[in-house]
Order: C-alpha cells, then structure tokens, then sequence
DNA sequence: ATACAAATGAAACAATGTTGCAAATATAAA
DNA sequence: TTTATATTTGCAACATTGTTTCATTTGTAT
C-alpha cells in the first residue's frame, strides 16, 4: 500500500508533505527522527507544517510517536493499519550506539499489577542497549 | 537521613542548591518536576545552577531522572542510597489528571525475550491513567 | 470550473537544556 | 583559624524542540 492510499483510507487530505513523511518511514523501514525525515525531504521540508503532519497522521493512526527520552523522539509506522486509534501496543528498543529505534512488535505491552485505586490508560516500554547490527 | 548525611555519603559537596533539591524531593514524598522544586527553593533557584546540581545528584546516584514524555521530567530521590548506580529499576506512573508521579517501587522492570543479537542494559517503563487520588 | 474547508509557511514566541568563563565557595590540610 | 585548591556558581549567549496566529495557497467534492 502506497502512501496515496494510506492517506484515502484514513481519510485525510494528501498534500506533498504528508506523502514524503509517510514514504520515507515506509522506505526505510524503521522509525526515524525529524531530522532523518527532513533529510529525506530536502527542500520541501519546512518545521512548522511537518510538525502538523506529524500531528495530522498521529491522531488518523497512520503513524505513532515514539519518545526515547526528552530529547529523543522518534516516529514509526503503523501496521496494523485497518481503522483508526488502534495502537498495536508493542515495546520500542533504542541502540545507544547507531541510535535506531527497532519496533519490536512481539514484546506486548503487559498488563501491570498496580496498587488499588490506580487506573492504566496506556503505557510505554522502551528498552535501550545495542542492536543486532551493532552486536556483531 | 537528612541532605548533609546524604551528600557527604555519596562524597559530593555540600552546597545549598544541592541541600534545596534534596530536601524538596524529601518533604514531597514523590518525584517533582524542575518548576515543582523551582517553587520550593524561591528566590535561590537559578536554571543553570539546578541543571547542574541535578547532574551532579544523578551521577552520585542520590536522584533519578524520570522521563515521562518529551515535554514532562521529574526527578526522583534514590530509596536505596547505599553506594552509587545502585537503580533499583521499577516502573513509573503519571496521572494524566494530576501530573503527579509515582515510583512504583513494586513494579519491577522484566527482562525481556529479546529478539536475537539484540542486547539490554536499561529499560523504562512509563505507566499512565488516574492516580489513587483522582480516582476517588 | 468552482467553492470551501483544510493545509501551508512566515514571524514570533515559549520551554528545556548546554557551554565558556570569571567570580565565589566548600573542604581538606597547615 | 587561615590558607590553598579544586569545585561550584551565576551570567551571557546559544541550541533544540515545539506551538500559536494569521494571511495565502492548495486539495477535493460537487
């Protein structure tokens, strides 16, 4: 599925910008950095508008943020892309080293055993160390 | 143990921005953001100096940074304050109504089913909803 | 082709965090 | 208690990340 079609099927408008957010995530496979997308962008990228789209196609489900630490921030594709808001909740790796980020779609997000009285609305697992690439 | 006990166990300096930031977590009880201690310490807080001291606090092993998203941080004081590095690794919540955090002492950080070649040496894990208190 | 809502881009702002440097201070030793 | 020295402080300046307002442009359904 082309970048045109994710944007008819979750129904927002396709406009240069979001087409070349969506196309270098799916193109390189992993989630990236606003810089590492900018680069893909070249001169059609401009701040402002990008962090709209971000916004734009986070809340239509297309993609997800992925927060590493308060000045890491990272954004994924999403695959279980039929229908909106569904969050496949899965635990993101960081590698200290090449500083990708891995979705590792088989370590779920488990329920927690909280103490009486408090309530999960969602929760995020992020797993730092060194990746497969530069393990070896 | 109070702030002088607990800087000179972890052999750093004694100052008093380093005593404020100390005591603030102390008498709170929970884990504070920078303009939560900011309020505590008045007219003696300066950005720069707290940014350092907080450095400094962390790498002694005296505090713990809490990353809840790329705009929110806490900092939390280390219960087990015997030696240095000692994490003692456990979950954080963060009541979307209150903004409040809590370190979930209980809730301990799992080792996860890597996939192959991938190797942890920290983890976090970030838990949101409603708080004790927000919920009654 | 056109109408209208939505998206864009510029300027300005806000929050968070860092670095270099001179002055002030904490602490150990005399 | 005084002194010596390494550490800490506070200022100025800067860097990065993210938001808001508003006029202009563009996407898309009719």
């Amino acid at each position: 599925m082309n970048a045109t079609e994710i944007l008819k099927l979750h129904e927002i408008k396709k406009t240069p910008g979001r087409i070349a957010i969506i196309n270098a995530l799916v193109n390189y496979n992993q989630p990236l950095s606003e810089n590492e997308i900018k680069a893909e962008m070249q001169e059609m990228y401009d701040r402002i508008t990008f962090y709209r789209n971000v916004q734009a196609l986070t809340q239509a489900g297309i993609i997800h943020k992925i927060v590493i630490d308060n000045t890491t921030v990272k954004y994924g594709i999403n695959h279980c892309d039929h229908g909106h808001q569904h969050q496949n909740e899965h635990a993101h790796f960081f590698c200290e080293q090449c500083h990708s980020v891995v979705c590792l779609e088989e370590v779920k997000i488990p329920e927690y055993n909280l103490p009486s009285g408090y309530k999960c609305t969602e929760s995020d697992i992020i797993i730092k160390g060194k990746c497969k690439k530069c393990n070896q």
